[in-house]
DNA sequence: ATAATTAATGTAACGCGTTACATCTTTTAT
DNA sequence: ATAAAAGATGTAACGCGTTACATTAATTAT
């Protein structure tokens, strides 16, 4: 076993020094004179040297890497938060290794052993089995086994008092479908359906449950035909509206799962014939790019992403360095509507 | 430096076997009795150990993980290339660290320092500096400093003739644009633009330069003031529609930079009064998730995302392996149209 | 000038899996 | 039964940066 790359030891032998002098002054810890500091540096500058991180890791046992696990980048809600999380994770000077699950489970497994492997100094998860109403037991079972202690951050969903070094960060998309229903209800809409999403995904069931709860808190009426779910894609919203279509009567307010499923049900309002918003006021979740490319553009309700890839990583170093979490180690934080143009007063009856 | 996990020593003793006998049955390797690679087995799965891929990696020099750069996931091309990347990666037993460069050079030469302290088996670029028309020189060096021998692959880009361990893979966007010419011209079209882009991109220039060669071959006009430069974004292409719009003679199609570009295109004749594809012809590239949600859907040139990624880690591995890269290091792959509905024989007259 | 501090630097073990090489068994051949 | 070959297992060095501890040099105090 023979390295190209020069080491630490070559550094020091060029310099006529020890190894410690030179690990010295590539972490600026310890005394070092200024001239025998000077001349150390120019060598590891001459010869292009850089600190093995491996060598670095195994020793110190800290390897300045986090996994991220999420079904896939290609969402686009993946990717905001993906792409938060590493702005966030640059300041701590972590790296991240990205995973793709393609929502098979199976492969979460898989992939949170191989960044056990790694070594990685935390992990976080969105989505996948992070995000089902349920906790699956297994896969804590594997975290337990194979990750703890290493911290966990869940964004965006749970598996709180099951590993007891996790955390997670949350858009409060309870509280946001009040604020979705006191906007439309003020709006004067009284008929409100929800198309799009999924039973037994965190996601879904959150919105279903404070559609319901709201029901005594505003002025509105929501009936079960009015509720079709069908998945999150574009499709899924064309599918859903074009089942919802199908009912005598039907709402003039729709609040979407997410904006991919607005997109879909707008357009497939405006191929019907429908106006939107005239007929229908279409309300999105998520506030992702496909949100101003539509027209009318989508009113949605944002994901707080900067704070949430920024608290996640904080909550995750703030783990990894034992610090302790203040209190809480469960974080919702407010979401925001922004308004664009897929939602006005009710043209028909009210 | 006491350790939480258990270490393949504590297996060992365990088993009251040598830590070389585990290591076999860890890796499948030597000679093991049967009897031994049983309880050896067993033991590691009581005690939930997995190898330590720091340590392994120091001194196989081999990490299992390579770095891929790009601009922004939140971009969907990136998405869908990165996406790929690691689908093909995970044959290869691959992990990926993903870093965005937000387009900022100094942390793209940030993020390859990085990288190579990690170690990875090979960097995978895309867009930013290996997307720039003329090759950046001090890019090159700090490949050669720090990263060199570790082979490097681009997609959609070039840095070859400079650095030497280094391979591509690419869309051809040059054939892709005659593709685009042959059928707009096929149509009927005669008066063509192109809107969007930006000098000193590759992507941008290889089309451009395409649009001029291509004149000969096909029979259309391009003038000057039907091309517009801006931009890779929605409202890049708004921008661009609006100044060409501006024009006293306007073309019948329009060729765009890319779907994002065509997608404020389309939005902005819309808006202004035209028809898209009676009145302009809109030919978006790259296919991405936003050219399925205009109305009209986007006809587009569409990536072979699956074999950009699949090829471009084949040949990672392959030079990663030392396996000769037969004879081309660098491969253009061909672009399919995809025929939705933003373009269509000209209204006008042709 | 000498002792007492403080600053610089060196030595060697450590973290953990791998593997070349050596040693000890067991099996096969004669 | 004995030698030769094959199989099983162990020992220890290695990859490389870090750090506790020891040692030596330079200052400061007395």
């Amino acid at each position: 076993m023979k390295r190209g790359k020069v080491s630490i030891r070559d550094i020091a032998r060029e310099c006529n020094v020890s190894v410690a002098t030179v690990s010295r002054v590539l972490n600026n810890s310890g005394a070092v004179k200024e001239e025998t500091r000077k001349l150390v540096q120019s060598v590891i500058d001459r010869y292009n040297y850089r600190p093995n991180e491996l060598a670095r890791g195994l020793y110190t046992q800290r390897t300045k890497s986090i996994g991220v696990i999420i079904p896939e980048v290609t969402n686009h809600f993946f990717a905001k938060v993906v792409l938060e999380i590493e702005k966030a994770a640059i300041e701590y000077e972590q790296t991240v290794f990205l995973c793709n699950t393609l929502s098979d489970n199976a492969l979460q497994d898989f992939y949170t052993l191989r960044l056990s492997e790694k070594q990685v100094d935390g992990l976080l998860l969105l989505g996948g089995r992070a995000n089902e109403t349920k906790t699956n037991v297994q896969y804590v079972k594997l975290l337990k086994d194979y990750i703890y202690p290493t911290p966990v951050v869940i964004i965006n969903g749970k598996l709180d008092n099951y590993y007891d070094n996790c955390a997670s960060v949350s858009s409060d998309e309870h509280e946001a479908m009040f604020q979705a229903l006191d906007y439309l209800t003020s709006l004067g809409h009284r008929k409100i359906g929800f198309l799009g999403g999924k039973r037994g995904i965190m996601s879904t069931d959150i919105k279903l449950n404070a559609l319901k709860e709201a029901e005594s808190s505003f002025n509105y009426v929501m009936k079960e035909e009015w509720i079709k779910l069908s998945n999150y894609t574009y499709q899924g919203g064309v599918d859903a509206m074009l089942e919802l279509l199908k009912e005598k009567e039907l709402p003039t307010a729709i609040i979407s799962i997410n904006d991919e499923v607005a997109a879909g049900i707008i357009n497939t309002c405006i191929s019907k014939g429908y106006s939107v918003p005239d007929d229908f006021s279409v309300l999105g979740f998520d506030n992702s790019s496909i949100s101003t490319v539509t027209m009318p553009k989508i009113t949605t309700l944002s994901h707080p992403y900067e704070e949430l890839g920024s608290i996640a990583v904080d909550f995750l170093n703030n783990m990894i360095n034992d610090k302790p979490l203040k209190d809480v180690t469960n974080i919702n934080l407010k979401m925001n509507l922004v308004e664009r143009e897929s939602c006005s007063r009710p043209r028909r009856d009210t």
